[in-house]
DNA sequence: GACCTTCATTTTACATGCAAATCAGGGGAC
DNA sequence: GTCCCCTGATTTGCATGTAAAATGAAGGTC
């Protein structure tokens, strides 16, 4: 259920703590542990091939980090995110955003600018293939990555990184339209555009506006059983591929 | 050098990670372990008669918070804030700040707004005694977790928190004019004013403006040292009491 | 005195041991 | 069929063991 990506595939120069961490966060963003799946610290202890304690410290950094939580003496599970955790969410990461752009457009370099033109031109090449909405998710990722990480504000990065996680952790449960990739993406050019204008309050407002928008259309997103699909499909094996 | 508080005085109901946790949060916050202090575990376990491991995951807990910074086998230390990092920190934390004054408005009840005006006025009487800049802090304190209180929106408090502990972190060491508590007091009244008016884009205002004000009054500060000060203080040992 | 080198001490990072709590899954009792 | 209690397996929470890295003091050389 699980192919242990084993470890051995991540940068060595790393603490196990870190690469275990690494490997389980991944893991949780990609989907392969839905919301509601159980993080038995021997089990992946077991499966990943390390003692327990780097694997009890990468979930306690992952229920910090708000991606799984805790019930005492219960051990932790992978977040189940419904409508109302995304409002919330959404509130704060809008206001974050925001200043994410705005600080990128003071900053912006010109490989900044050609990395980031990468960036969706990779995204729309993704959206023609269609259909695969964890590749939309993983380009969705990485622009907004690039922009926390134009703008140079290690506190907003420590603030917004944790933030975005749980944004993405609750798509692959709520995204309903199939435009909604695209809209997104439309709206990913217009922040780099309003970038380029050099014009930060623009790009504030872009950023804004897209968060905004996102949240309005996952609200809107038919609420399909907010995630109890989901810990079914994660208790009953996920075997039968297109359930 | 440091009181062991001995986790005794804490609540017994939580696992001794928490509350191990709890006490060196507090001994950081209320500056018993100033900036540049080496958070050795074998150390504080001894001094705190507990085994090791939980006082190994409250200290990566710090860390991850942004309490305290870690080196590659090298340890933990109580974080340094200079004025670079506060600037940063106080332009997220604005945004933070005006949309839990925003919530907060919304949602403010009777009871709340006593608690309110009950650590305002021990903030006053505080003041009044004057000299003591621990005491403002703990209020200041108090009176922002209170706002996060009332906000009731998990993201945000979970956001804001860290970034609350940081800028207080970095209180001890940065404050300077004699009447910024004052200048803080009169600007919590203001938000307070701000709320019971019903306005919650007032109240979102005066937080923000409360913010970047302390920034300026912060960045204004004499710099004295950078925090290398505390260092000294930390490395040569306190052992002479009064040394 | 300035600069190495060595060696003892401490600490980190990880592994493992273990009591007590929790959970899964049968039987019975009704 | 439903409720309840029991038992065994698993897991959590904490304690402890230990190799390798880092630190620091002592002593030797120039």
């Amino acid at each position: 259920m699980f192919q242990p990506p084993s470890l051995a595939s991540l940068p060595p120069g790393e603490s196990l703590t870190e690469r275990t961490y690494e490997v389980l966060r991944n893991a949780i963003l990609r989907n392969q542990f839905p919301p509601g799946t159980a993080l038995s610290v021997p089990r992946l202890a077991r499966e990943l091939d390390v003692s327990r304690t780097p694997v009890r410290e990468a979930v306690q950094r992952l229920i910090y980090e708000g991606l799984a939580t805790h019930e005492s003496h219960r051990g932790a599970q992978v977040n189940v995110v419904d409508i109302e955790d995304l409002r919330q969410l959404y509130l704060v990461r809008e206001l974050l955003e925001g200043l994410a752009a705005r600080l990128a457009t003071e900053r912006l370099g010109a490989d900044d600018l050609v990395e980031l033109r990468r960036i969706l031109s990779d995204h729309e090449d993704v959206l023609a293939v269609d259909g695969d909405n964890s590749a939309h998710i993983e380009l969705d990722m990485r622009f907004h990555r690039k922009l926390r990480d134009i703008a140079a504000n290690a506190h907003l990065t420590a603030t917004l990184e944790p933030i975005a996680g749980r944004s993405h952790l609750a798509l692959h449960s709520l995204w309903r339209t199939d435009d909604a990739p695209r809209l997104a993406l439309k709206e990913h050019e217009r922040i780099v555009d309003a970038m380029v204008t050099g014009d930060p309050e623009l790009a504030e407002e872009a950023a804004r506006q897209h968060v905004s928008r996102l949240r309005v259309r996952l609200a809107q997103s038919t609420p399909r059983a907010q995630g109890s699909a989901q810990i079914a499909a994660a208790n009953g094996k996920a075997g039968g591929a297109h359930g």
